[in-house]
Formats: structure tokens, sequence, C-alpha cells
DNA sequence: GATGAATGAGTCTTCATTCAT
DNA sequence: GATGAATGAAGACTCATTCAT
């Protein structure tokens, strides 16, 4: 068998195991999920796990990562093929596209919430293809140049949004996603005024 | 011993127990304290503590609850002895002094940050004797009475300042918390204007 | 307050545990209910227990021979009113009255098969009206005078009676308790002559 | 190592569990045998046990059904070796050679005798090299052609046997085995007649 | 006699991790 | 690289019993 093949071969190992940690984590939570879980969910032996993975936490970060890097990147590609080009369309386009993404995954948004610690969010922005900190840097700096630190703009929306989407969506407090939104743009648009 | 007496033996069993998971929580972590550490430490018997409580997440949430809302009425405490008038600054000196109690002990906010529920926080704002959210309601009535919702303002405001002063503190992430105050302060300002 | 209304109070506690013991075993199974089960049930304090009985074992023991010697007893009162005379039908009468019985209480059969001890057996034949052994004897002398040692045919139809019914009531093993019957009846006939 | 070496090591591990069960089992009873002290005495760790049983019930079971069915074979082949040719022969036989087992082995008696379900002997009947059931339908046949039912009889007989000889071999009631067992051989040959 | 808070030994069970094959 | 049997520390929880009131 040639190198690569069983660099392909390992590669299909990991990606099982990641998958099979997406699954459990989603359908039964994180505590409750065992790599015993794991190992056999993806059909591997239990040693097998320890190849590719310290522990259950560093699986449950891959994962994360992993999906939270995909659903950004979704989310930035619909706004460019959407030809948005005022920046606070394009901001409020993003957003809106994460939260329906996650209305209908509920789950993955208790995960990340529960999970998304600022070590590895900052990992997710540093997705491989888009560099989203400067690209926001300076689509704000064009739109709006009198703002002086942007970075500390985009950790505040960001916060804003990570936070207060969640009670939201899961408990309609303080309104339901559809009611809350107006109110979440709003504050948005705000912050870049 | 009279039925006053017994009852109060048991407060005091209580609240040994209560505070014995605090200060353990607070070192050691929630995760890393065992049933057996807190009895231990509060010098009861392991039995004991299923008199009180139901499990370890029982404790930790009486521990929070107590906590925030010591807390938050200090806070308020503190503004109103200040004779502070106007509404905005009422609200950015109980938002500083939270944030500077939290600064001293970044062990609460991380227990605090990691374990707040959303419906555990609703009953840290129906503190005994302050409804918090009436009485905010009704001064931000007075001092602006064009502002359709309080209680999703209060919310929103709520989020941004526990989600964000988090890595602030820790982190010094996006700034340091004293760089990010004047950020933070604005931006709240803003948000009941 | 009399002696004799003392005296009563007290036979009123340990009635009421009993009646509870016995509801709860039958129910919920011996195992799996507590002390604490109990005076809950009964409404007296844990304490009290231990003022009537020495553990579960000792209530467990006493509600059985209770509850057997009531259910014998019966079953010799009603062969005695209908007046049967001959002493293979009023055998028959006897046993077919119990096993009606059980077949209407599953879960006293149930109770009673798991606990019914020898040394307990034998408690409940020296009931304080009825001397069943004597009695026994006395007839089948009587009855078939070539016999040489009653009690060791008592004990057989007993335990023949004692074990079997149970799985065919239960379970329907080896046949249905309605078509046993007609078996173990001859043969208790057969062990008499 | 060959995978037919590691299976049968892992049936070493079981066998000395439950040997180690069955020696605690016969000298300190059921209920005061802990894993603890299974594992101990077998010395394995606690988790092996959960590698091969479900709990303590599960193999107190695979104990009850392994020590009867080697029981019952060899009392069967016993008979065999002896040449026994007449079916009641055979049959006193095979019940006097279980009996004498019983008295040299009085732990073994009560562990069987407090503990053996009517599912779990249906286990031990489908031994794997007789069936039991099967060869005694036969030969009763052969041996009394009018016998309509004879599982129930085989069934009467077997509950006879087990339940009084408990209380003779352990009691001497109603009388010593050695005095009771005519009696009980009497009454097995006349349910057979 | 009655109470019920307090006890703490004892038990089961899980599960991450290792390592010989 | 892959396996999975074995490990044993660690933890949660129960419950019979006591005893001060």
């Amino acid at each position: 068998m040639s190198i690569s093949k069983i660099e392909e071969k390992k590669q299909i190992k990991r990606d099982k195991l990641l998958a099979s940690a997406y699954t459990l984590f989603l359908t039964r939570g994180f505590i409750d999920t065992s790599i015993n879980d794991i190992v056999d969910y993806a059909g591997v032996a239990k040693g097998t796990f320890y190849l590719y993975f310290k522990d259950k936490w560093d699986i449950k970060d891959q994962v994360i990562i992993e999906k939270s890097r995909l659903l950004i990147d979704e989310a930035i590609i619909n706004a460019n093929n959407k030809m948005i080009d005022k920046f606070d369309e394009k901001i409020i386009s993003i957003t809106n596209y994460i939260i329906d993404d996650f209305i209908n995954n509920k789950d993955l948004l208790k995960l990340i919430n529960k999970n998304l610690s600022f070590g590895l969010f900052n990992k997710v922005l540093e997705s491989e293809y888009i560099n989203i900190k400067e690209m926001f840097a300076q689509e704000l700096k064009n739109y709006n140049n009198k703002i002086k630190n942007p970075e500390v703009v985009l950790y505040m929306i960001i916060e804003l949004i990570g936070s207060s989407i969640y009670s939201s969506i899961i408990y309609d407090i303080p309104l339901s996603i559809n009611e809350y939104k107006p109110y979440l743009f709003e504050q948005i648009i705000n912050m870049i005024k």
C-alpha cells in the first residue's frame, strides 16, 4: 500500500471518530457520551481513539472547531453569492444565516453554547481560507472610518449575538427568535455607527 | 430543645455545607470537587449532605443563586447609598460595582460564568427584597418613555455584560477590563437611548 | 390516660406498622422496601419502628405469620361451616379454599413463597385458636388407621401443595392452576390412603 | 497470542470469578457477599467482573445453573453406570444420589433452595448433553403407558423432592433424612403407578 | 413513649487509560 | 497501526441504626 493510501486510511479513521462524536454529543450530550460510546459507534477499537485524540475534551474541541468554521464559512459565502455590497447589510445577512441554521439545529447550538470557550473561538476565526478578523476590520474601516477599534466592535457584536440568541431560540426568552431579531439587528447596526 | 432551636441548627448545617461547597467549587472547580470533599470540609457525615441537597448540581445551583443575589443586592444598595439620581448613571454604577467585584474574585466569576443558566438567573433576579425587573422597567420608563420593551433592553444589557466581561477580566481579550469599560459603558448608554 | 388506653395506643401503632409493611412488601417487594418507606407510609417516626420490631426481617416474619394464620383459619372455618364430614373431602376443601385465595392475591403468594421458612411455618400452624397438627393427626387416624406417621403425611401434603401451586398460579407451569388442580387433588387423596 | 488462546484466557477469568462466587456464596451467603469480596477472592480487578457479569444476581444464577447441572448429570450417569434397567429403580437411584450429595454439601443445598426459581430450573433441565424431560417422558411411557401427562408427573416429583428434603436434611423435620427417605421413595413410586 | 436529624460504613457502578498481542 | 481485555481509582448514593431532645 502506498504511503498516501495509508495516510488516507488514517484520515478516514479520524473522520469516523469525529463524525461519531459529533452525532453522540448532539443526541446524548457531552457528559453522557463515553469514549466507549464513541468508538462503538465509529466501529473502531478503543485503543484507536488514543492514537488520534488525547481525551474526550480534545475530540470535543475538534468537533466544535470544525462545525463552527463550516457554519461561518457558509454564512460568508452565502452573503458573497448574494452580491450584498453594503457592509451593514452584509453583517446582518451573515448573522441571519447563522441564526437560521441554529434554529434548524438546536442541538448544535446547545453543544456550541456550552462549550465554546474563548481560546476555541479564536481558532474558529482563524479559518483556513478566510481570515475573518482582518476582513471585518478592513470592511468596517471602509464603511465607517471614525471607529477606532474595530476588533472591540467585532468582539462585542459576537458576544451579544452569541450569548443572547441562545435563550431566545431555546426558551423564547426574552422573545421568540423572530420577534427578537429586529431588536438584535438594530443594536448591531448601532454598534458599527 | 425547642423547635426553633432545632430549625436553627438545621439551618447552620445547611449553611456549613453551602459555604464548604462554595469554597471548594471556587478553588478546585465544580468537576473536581466530590461530595466527599464537601462533607469532609464541612465536617459533617456524608448522609447529611443528602438530607439537604439532592446531588452536586443541586448544591451548585443554590450556591450560585445565593452569591449572585448577594452581589446584585450589594451593587444596588451601593448605588442607592451614593444618591445617584440619573438612571443612566445608576446603571453604570451598578455595572461597575459588579465588574469590580468580579475583578477581585475571579474564581466566582468563573464559577458563575460556566454555570449560570437562564432558569437560574431568573431565580436570582427574583431576589427576596428587590424585584429587579420591575424596578428597571419603571425607572427606564421615567428616563426614556419611547422605549417599547424594557424587558428586552434589560436582557440585552445583561447578556452583553455577562458574556463580554468574562474574557476581558480573565484573558484581557479584546482589551484589559479597564480599557474595555469605556466601550462597554458607551454601548450600554446607547442601548437605553 | 389509663394503662389499658396506653396499651391500646401502642397496639394501634404496631398494627399500623404491620399494615404498612404488608402493603409495601406486596406492592414493591421486600428488598425494595426500606424501613423509611414503612414508617413514612405508616405515618410514624423512624425511631418508633425500633420500639416494636428488631429489624426489617422481624416485621416481615410477623406479617407473614399473621396473614398465613388468617388464611388457614378461614379455610378451616369455611370447611366446617359447609359441614363436610368426610376427611378426604375436607382436606380438598381446605386446599381448594387456600388456592383460590392465592389466585386472587398473587402478590401475597409471592411474598409467602419467597419467605416462608420452616421455623416460621411451624409458628403459623400453632395458631392461637386451632392446633392444626393435632387436629389433622386425630382426624386422619379416624379416617385411615393404617397410617403410621400422620405428621409426615401432613408434611408431605403441605410441601407438595406449597411448592407446586406457586408456578402453576404464577406461570401456568406445568399447567394452569385449574388444569393442575385435579392432578394435585388426586395425589393428595393418594397420600392419605 | 492466537485468538483461541485469548478466548481460553477469558474463559479462565470467567471461571475464576464463578468459582470465587460459588465459594463465597456457600460460606457467607449471598447477601453477605459483595462484588468486592468476589473480585478480591478471584484476584481480578473490580471492572473485570462487569466484563463478564451484569451484577451479583447474574453471577448467582450462573453459579446455580452450573452446579445443578453438574449434580443432575452425575446422578444420571451414576444410574446408567450401575446398569439399572427398571425405571422405578432408576428414579429412586437418581433421587438418592442427589440427596446424598446434598447431605454432604448442605451449603449448596441452602444456596440452591433459596434461589432456584422456575425459569432457572428449566435452564438446568436443558442440559447440554441430556434432555432430561424428554428422556423421562419416554421412559415413563415404556414403564406405564396409562399415564396421560408425564410432564406433570415429573413436575410433581421434582417439587416434592425439592421442597421436602430441605428441611429434612437441615432441620430433621419432619424426620431425619434417613428416616424420611422411605416415605419419600414410597410416595414417588406411587406417583408413577 | 415518640421523634427525626445525624451518622458513615458499605455497595454498586462507571470509565479513562494502559499495554500485551 | 490496531486491537480490546484488563485495570482500579473514583464517585454517587443508600439505609439501618442511634440518641439527644
